[in-house]
DNA sequence: ATTAAAAGTTTCCAATTGGAAACCTTTGTT
DNA sequence: AACAAAGGTTTCCAATTGGAAACTTTTAAT
C-alpha cells in the first residue's frame, strides 16, 4: 500500500468482516410482483421470455437466475432489476399532515424572488413546495445559471415569465402552464409581464 | 387506491413496448470496480469465494453469472448488487425538461376526477404531477379512503374544497391555500362550492 | 360431487455455468 | 535478450440452469 487515505482492500480484511447478506428472497420477491400485476406463470412467460417452469423455479427459490434471466424479467415485468430483490421499502407512513393557509407560508426574500415557504411543519418530507413572486425581468439578474440537485416541477399562478433553461430555448410561459425539469440543468425563470409573476414550485429534497 | 391514475400492465401492452434494456455490461463494471480496488482476479477470487476463471469469464461477458454469483461478488467487493450493473450515477442530471401548456396534459377521467397529467414526457421523475377538477361533493362520492404510497402536496387553484384525512378533522381550503400529507394516511378532496374545484396536485412516485 | 379447464409443479435433458488446471501474456529483473 | 513470476485467458468437465412436456393441484361450472 502506497500513501492512500482511505484504507484499501484487502483480502484478510475482507475475510473477517461479514457484510450483511442481502437475504431478501428473490424468488418471493418475483411472486410478488406477478401476483401484483395479475398475471399467471403463462402470461409472465410470455412477457419475459422465459418457460413458466423456469419462473415457477425461480419463484420457489429452487434455482439461482443468471444476470440474463434477471434482465428478461425487469424488461418483461417492466421494473428495474433491484426490484427482483430489494424490498419496497415500506411507505414510512408518518401519518401527518400539514396545511398552509394562502399568504401564511414562511416568507424568505432575495433580490430576485419573494419565496413563500408552505409546508414547513414537516421537516421530513421529500418535496419541498414554496410560492414565489419573480421580481427579476432579465437573466442578468441573476448573474448567472440557478443549478442545484433534484428536479424541479413549476406551475405558473400569475403573469407572464419566461423559462431559461440550459440547453433549450427560453420559453414563454403564461398562467396554467408548467415545467417540469432536472435542477442540475441551468435555469432561471424572468418575468415579463409589468407585474411580478406569481409561481408554485416543488423541488425534490 | 380504487381509482388509479395510470393504467395496470396487461400481456398486450408490453409485447409492444420495449423497455430500454439495461445495456450496461455487466463484466466491464465488475472489472472496474476489481482494478478501482487494486485487486488481481486472484485477490477477488479468495474475497469472493469464486474462482479466477469465473471472475475472468464473467469480466470479458464470456458467461452470465447466477443471482448466487451475484451475491458472492457484491458481499466480497463490500458493495451493493445494483452497483455491479449500474453506472454509477453522475448526479444523474438528465439535462431533460417537459413543459405542459395549460390544458395540454393528458386527460384522465374518473367519477369524481377530471384529472390532467402534467409533464408526462419524463418518465423517470420523482415527482408526478396533475391537475384536477373535483367533481365530488360529498366523502360517499368516494366511498372510501383514498389511501397510497408516498407524500402528497397539493394546492387550492380555483373554487372551495374541504380536505378530509384520517386522524384530523376535515378542514376548509380555498384559492391559494395548501396541504402536504402521507398518502398512506386515508384522503379525500371534496368540492363546496357551487362550481368544481380546481387542484394542483404532486405525488411523489 | 364430477368434470373440464386453468394454474402451478416436477421431471427430463440439452445448454450453460463455474471450478481446476493448463495455457498464454505481460511485467520486471538480471 | 532471457528468464521468472504474476496476471489473465482458455480448456475441459462436473454441476447447475432453463425449456418442453408430463404431471398435480386449484378453480370454475354444471
Amino acid at each position: 500500500m502506497t500513501t492512500d487515505i482511505y484504507p484499501s482492500m484487502t483480502v484478510a480484511d475482507n475475510e473477517q468482516k461479514e457484510r450483511p447478506v442481502e437475504k431478501m428472497q428473490l424468488g418471493k420477491q418475483v411472486k410478488a410482483i406477478r401476483k401484483q400485476n395479475n398475471l399467471t406463470l403463462e402470461e409472465a412467460g410470455k412477457l419475459t421470455g422465459l418457460a413458466r417452469s423456469t419462473l415457477s423455479k425461480i419463484e420457489n427459490e429452487q434455482i439461482s437466475p443468471t444476470f440474463a434471466v434477471m434482465q428478461k424479467l425487469a424488461a418483461g415485468l417492466n421494473i428495474d432489476i433491484p426490484q427482483l430483490f430489494t424490498k419496497p421499502e415500506k411507505a414510512q407512513a408518518t401519518g401527518r399532515r400539514d396545511i398552509t393557509k394562502s399568504g401564511q407560508g414562511v416568507p424568505h426574500l432575495t433580490p430576485t424572488y419573494e419565496h413563500e415557504l408552505l409546508s414547513t411543519q414537516l421537516s421530513q418530507k421529500k418535496m419541498m413546495p414554496y410560492r414565489s413572486r419573480v421580481h427579476a425581468r432579465s437573466f442578468d439578474d441573476y448573474g448567472d445559471w440557478v443549478r442545484h440537485e433534484g428536479e424541479e416541477f413549476l406551475l405558473v399562478l400569475e403573469g407572464e415569465v419566461e423559462l431559461y433553461t440550459e440547453f433549450y430555448e427560453p420559453t414563454k410561459l403564461t398562467v396554467g402552464d408548467s415545467a417540469y425539469y432536472d435542477a442540475m440543468m441551468g435555469h432561471v425563470v424572468i418575468s415579463t409581464s409589468s407585474e411580478d409573476a406569481l409561481i408554485l414550485w416543488v423541488t425534490t429534497s
